[in-house]
RNA sequence: GGCCCGUUCGUCUAGGGGUUAGGACGCCGGCCUCUCACGCCGGUAACAGGGGUUCAAAUCCCCUACGGGCUACCA
């Protein structure tokens, strides 16, 4: 609990720091300008276990206020993206573009209670004020030359300034980042209402956190300095500061293509949303040793000191083998339902058996489609390396004599299929990977796959004894070409 | 430029005064074995640098370097 310090409880509300008996309401607010990408996911994913951990309240809020770069199939996609991994919100998603009038009514409220005034200087003369600044090697902050005036030109445009502290210094427990502290110095009046009226970011947040009873903002590490500008806000509208935790954000996320999307890892690169969620959840959050987290464990787990204070880089080989163990713990029935779509097909009992036999030696759904799809072939071809090595001269009494015993077989399971070929190699001591390969070579047409007798069950016998006729032809012809 | 944040194996991280600095991914080697995988066993590899404080520093303090963020009538 190191934001517990002395004093920093005395700028926050204290009463938001007892875990006990406060109500945790947390949001993620993503602006629509972009798809739901993998850092996203994080922030949303952090703030919504954060929320079932404590049987709190998760809330979507769309910042969308500007409307030249959101666009409304991005929205969507966040919104589906979310859906999919299984986040839930319980309130929204609230629109901003629909609240205009609180913010009005609330920038006259500021107005009214003398936080907030008017300032008429125009663009023109603010840039020769911060040129000046900067030629005397000082920051270009606004000089709040209309903090105190009195009069009000007509005709003129203005914005609307808030009044933020002009000196001494505040200290802000971050529950991620500990204490921080910041000079007011730093600081200008800032703009909440540009001269068309309308309400800028760093105050449509502070409103609808307010209004929205957020208790925890748990957003990235790029808003840490906002929250100084944020803070007196708070307190000028009389309102207790939420705890404030400031996530790092993702390093490694392919910044020349953009990150990718959560749908394409879902769709092109075959992801599962257990691997997703559990890969995402370990990237900058820790729980001692563990790797492996259902989303149950991670709801009973998480917490914001097992966030770290650092940035974490993507890596998509961890992410694979997070996933890689996802996909085989998951049932065979429930990754039959997910191939399936893949491949063209409809799920059924033989498609879970498959799904059972690749679970081990597939990465992610479109590695397991991809090795399907053999089961699913009419014919196949024989792969020349794998013929010349295995279906030697040798071998052909071997099918000879195992072809009329497998065609004989009342039940084509893989318990009898094994039996003929064990008391085969009993028979001649031979070891198995003497006949098992000419035979996985005959039915498969190559020297991989999965194990032999599943394979044939799974192949089926009308697949299967045509197959090992054809090798069986195929080394007749070797032999008599010899 | 100013301010804020950060820096433990290649990567994710544990560890927060006394540890052979632990785990995981990757990589390498071995075992298992009907192929490929799975699995199991083992190996490789880190406290950014420099000063302090201390009997003792990866852990506390300062400086430097590097990385990131903010510094808009963007969000």
């Amino acid at each position: 609990m190191r934001w517990q310090s002395p004093s920093v409880i005395a700028s926050a509300d204290t009463s938001r720091l007892d875990e006990g008996t406060m109500t945790v309401r947390v949001r993620f607010a993503p602006s629509p300008t972009g798809f739901l990408h993998l850092g996203g996911a994080r922030t949303a994913l952090f703030n919504w276990l954060y929320a079932r951990r404590h049987g709190g309240t998760f809330i979507l809020r769309i910042e969308d206020t500007d409307v030249e770069r959101n666009k409304q199939e991005a929205a969507e996609a966040i919104l589906e993206g979310m859906a999919w991994l299984g986040m839930e919100t319980d309130e929204g998603p609230f629109w901003q573009s629909d609240r205009g009038a609180l913010y009005r009514e609330k920038i006259q409220e500021l107005l009214a209670s003398g936080h907030a005034y008017k300032c008429y200087a125009t663009k023109g003369e603010l840039d020769q004020m911060r040129e000046e600044l900067q030629a005397k090697g000082l920051k270009p902050l606004y000089d709040r030359r209309w903090r105190d005036r009195t009069d009000h030109p007509e005709d003129t445009p203005f914005v609307i300034r808030f009044k933020m502290p002009i000196d001494g210094d505040r200290t802000l427990a971050d529950a991620v980042k500990g204490d921080v502290t910041f000079a007011y110095k730093e600081l200008d009046d800032w703009i909440i209402a540009r001269s068309d009226g309308s309400p800028t970011y760093n105050f449509v947040v502070v409103v609808d956190d307010i209004d929205m009873r957020i208790s925890h903002v748990i957003r990235g590490d790029d808003h840490l300095t906002n929250t100084f500008k944020q803070a007196p806000l708070y307190e000028a509208f009389g309102k207790p500061l939420p705890v404030f935790g400031h996530v790092p954000k993702v390093a490694g996320l392919s910044k020349r293509l953009g990150s990718p999307s959560v749908q394409r890892y879902r769709d092109e690169l075959g992801f599962v949303r257990e691997g997703v969620i559990n890969y995402l959840s370990r990237l900058g959050w820790s729980h001692g040793d563990q790797e492996i987290f259902s989303t149950e464990e991670l709801v009973a787990a998480f917490d914001l000191e097992g966030v770290s204070s650092s940035p974490g880089a993507f890596d998509i080989d961890k992410m694979t083998w997070v996933n890689e163990h996802w996909l085989r713990a998951l049932d065979p029935a429930d990754v039959a339902q997910r191939i399936a779509p893949r491949m063209g097909i409809k799920p059924d009992a033989r498609l879970a058996a498959i799904v059972e036999i690749l679970q081990p030696r597939s990465s992610t759904l479109v590695d397991m489609a991809a090795q399907a799809k053999m089961f699913y072939r009419d014919d196949i071809e024989l792969d020349e390396k794998a013929a010349k090595k295995w279906l030697k001269v040798s071998t052909g009494p071997h099918f000879d004599e195992l072809i009329p015993k497998l065609t004989a077989l009342a039940s084509w399971d893989r318990a009898s299929i094994g039996a003929v070929f064990e008391a085969f190699c009993e028979a001649h001591e031979l070891k198995l990977g003497k006949i098992a390969q000419p035979t996985r070579v005959a039915v498969t047409g190559g020297s991989v796959s999965p194990g032999l007798f599943e394979t044939v069950e799974l192949l089926g016998r009308d697949a299967c004894l045509p197959r090992l006729a054809a090798a069986r032809a195929w080394i007749a012809a070797r032999e008599a070409a010899q």
